[in-house]
RNA sequence: GGUGAGGUGGGUGAGUGGCUUAAACCACCAGUUUGCUAAACUGACGAACGGGAAACUGUUCCGGGGGUUCGAAUCCCCCCCUCACCGCCA
């Protein structure tokens, strides 16, 4: 959520931030700072009331405490007129502040000045490549195929026990996935994050926290009976271990590591381009998060991406790096990376990995504020992306890897799965 | 699931209707002094929002929501959560 304070302070610069996600900005914040003028008058007229309210009181008060009831009791009249008419004016400001609110909560985050204009995925900006596409052998086939061949992952089972998007992984199969999440953890813990392990379900302030809810509702899995939403990525449990916190500037930055299964309903995507790993009900995720100080926000931003970067090509994987463009990037985010590999079989790109920074997006609504030099409280800055997201490596690593003899394991990983080939 | 006890500032925790401007202690911060991984002393120290150029000032906030009252952390009602014990159980 934007900041009222920030809005009002800035709002030429905003409107045109907003106008790269293709959004009339303009017409937005005068709506926002047209409401809040009205609001503050409001706002003002209750609290002198109250004020003058409670004045009254504490008069009244003097007067028993030194005799004079019937004067007293002459007050208790007028303070009892003031709070009729208070009364009126509390509901007034109650709905006026929930009108704004519920405006603010339509608003996206605010581009960055660096964010390319667009709508669409197509506008997105490729920022570089990194190596180069395999040549596969001429029996190559897509994952989907190898996982059967192999029957390292069976989707067909998960259908029985689930449904569909929830596949099961077995003998190397699921070894491999194994050695891939404990490789992305040792990295992220070279790389300084301090590894949690959260809970997977989470309630509904820890979504309201991140951006999820109201935004996504439908895309979360929902327990009814305890009331509490599985994660769609870890992103959510971690990020809210700093909701409602004040941190000392000596804390800062904050990073953290995670691994967990992520659900998500994906309700209404379906069809050929969901087809094996391409789009599941749960799959397994490393996510780094970070919290830092404003002003650095965006060096770390290029920190992760780099850091995603150099996994991917501890993986061999050929890949590019996408600067997401205004209307491309989550409701949240202030400034997207979208690193995509490449799947061979597929001849198509996969996104495997997001890094935002969301600025004070979400720390506004967790109150994730610090204490600064001056001692002053100010909003941090909230960061995270994937590292990595397992589903589309694993298909990209059995489809560039394929040979003749089996599927070659990267270096890398082998010290972690025990094994060179999948045959 | 049953029974009981609780939810107060960054933390511990006092506070049963107005003198609370929320005590005290701890932590954090600043300073002084002594000097070796630090201690002692002194001082400052809640948050959000509004008004003001500023000094400053107003309002709200003691789990959440209602109510009683001129006045509520304090009294009443509803809800939520936490802890302890018992039961069940990995």
């Amino acid at each position: 959520m934007l900041q009222i304070a920030n809005i009002r302070k800035n709002a030429n610069e905003l409107a045109e931030r907003l106008a790269i996600r293709g959004l009339d900005g303009q017409a937005l914040i005068a709506q926002v700072i047209e409401l809040d003028e009205r609001n503050r008058a409001k706002r003002t007229e209750m609290e002198t009331l109250q004020a003058k309210g409670n004045q009254l009181s504490s008069q009244i008060r003097d007067m028993y405490q030194s005799g004079q009831k019937d004067a007293g009791d002459a007050l208790k009249l007028e303070s009892a007129q003031i709070k009729d008419s208070l009364k009126s004016l509390e509901t007034d400001v109650e709905l006026a502040d929930k009108e704004l609110l519920q405006l603010l909560l339509t608003i996206p985050n605010t581009p960055s000045m660096e964010v390319p204009k667009g709508k669409t995925p197509e506008e997105n900006q490729e920022v570089s490549q990194w190596g180069a596409k395999p040549d596969l052998y001429d029996g190559a086939v897509p994952h989907w195929e190898l996982a059967a061949k192999y029957d390292i992952i069976d989707f067909e089972l998960g259908v029985k026990l689930t449904g569909a998007g929830f596949p099961v992984y077995k003998g190397k199969g699921a070894i491999f996935q194994r050695a891939l999440i404990q490789f992305f953890l040792n990295e992220a813990g070279k790389a300084g994050y301090m590894e949690v392990q959260p809970p997977l379900l989470v309630n509904a302030d820890s979504g309201y926290g991140t951006g999820q809810l109201p935004d996504k509702e439908g895309q979360m899995y929902h327990c009814g009976v305890d009331d509490l939403y599985l994660i769609p990525t870890a992103e959510v449990p971690i990020t809210n271990l700093y909701r409602d916190v004040i941190l000392n500037e000596s804390q800062l930055p904050i990073k953290n590591a995670g691994y967990t299964p992520c659900f998500r309903r994906e309700a209404g995507s379906y069809g050929a381009h969901v087809r094996g790993l391409n789009r599941l009900h749960q799959f397994d995720k490393v996510e780094i998060v970070q919290i830092v100080k404003p002003e650095g926000s965006y060096a770390v931003l290029e920190d992760m991406q780099n850091y995603v970067q150099g996994l991917l090509q501890k993986l061999g994987l050929h890949y590019r790096v996408l600067l997401l463009c205004g209307g491309d990037m989550g409701f949240t985010s202030a400034k997207t990376y979208d690193m995509e590999v490449w799947s061979a079989a597929q001849e198509k790109w996969l996104e495997c990995s997001s890094i935002s920074n969301f600025e004070t997006f979400q720390t506004n609504r967790l109150k994730c504020r610090y204490r600064n030099a001056e001692g002053k409280t100010e909003l941090a800055h909230s960061l995270n992306g994937s590292a990595l997201a397992l589903p589309r490596i694993v298909a990209a690593l059995l489809e560039n890897n394929q040979t003749a003899e089996g599927i070659r394991v990267p270096d890398v990983l082998v010290p972690y799965t025990g094994f060179t080939f999948i045959n």
